[in-house]
DNA sequence: AATTATCTTTACGTTAACGTAAACGTAATC
DNA sequence: GATTACGTTTACGTTAACGTAAAGATAATT
């Protein structure tokens, strides 16, 4: 099984991750992450950590903490009757449409700033 | 010069980008348009209209307002001198960077998203 | 002239995603 | 045993991006 059962701290991830203690506790408070605790201390697993990693990157292409872990929970989705399967698939139909929106948007926004170095680099040539 | 002269009320963009009235004032308010008036009316001009378009493409990837605006502001630079196309380049490289990573990001999450889908009608087929 | 539609300004309310500060517990170190 | 490092809870504060409501102006329609 390798070595999965790792423990992390909460100053550890705050410090891997570049946020601060008390985002990831909010996260809790959320109720999007349920580390252990030791006494009063947190303790976080492998999966909790995974689940922080996957919230950041869900930031990153601006999606809410929400949208993240919504998309998150559709891997370990636990429901297997037919009707739920149905559901499940038409969510990741709807979250692949908005994706792939953004990549169009993203794509226009980087061509559009392609644009711009092009002209800038001209117009420093000119000076030069 | 074909006919780019043309003009908007509040109410055909708020139709026409399906966003409240509400939204565009704001958006006047944050000084991100400047609209004309007739009187007290305001009128929008092609241009009022681009920007905003370009505003809603920014905040479809989660820009901020202010990140989008700043991008805009990128197209019309008015200074021209060697310092200011220097700046405005390293600004470029800089949103480039950042969008190139959110790029990446979204292939991921689209990417799950595909396993997830695949996994489901595994599933599907298994409980026909 | 009254209704209706569309616009205006002003201003307070709301939600997400934390920041910040206070006040305290525990364990190791000086 | 006092300091230092790291953790805890509680709670109020902050910013962005609007929503919502009130109260009124203007123009067209009935």
């Amino acid at each position: 099984m390798g070595n999965s059962d790792q423990q992390f701290t909460i100053s550890e991830l705050s410090r891997e991750f570049d946020i601060s203690t008390r985002t990831i506790r909010f996260y809790e408070e959320k109720g999007f992450i349920k580390p252990q605790r030791d006494g009063q201390r947190r303790i976080y697993s492998a999966a909790d950590r995974t689940r922080i990693r996957l919230i950041l990157r869900g930031k990153r292409i601006g999606l809410t903490l929400a949208e993240s872990v919504d998309i998150i929970d559709m891997y370990d989705h636990h429901g297997s009757d037919a009707a739920q399967l149905q559901s499940l698939l038409s969510r990741v139909q709807e979250r692949r449409t908005a994706l792939e929106q953004q990549r169009r948007d993203l794509d226009e926004m980087l061509s559009a700033l392609d644009d711009v170095e092009t002209v800038c680099r001209n117009a420093q040539a000119a000076v030069s």
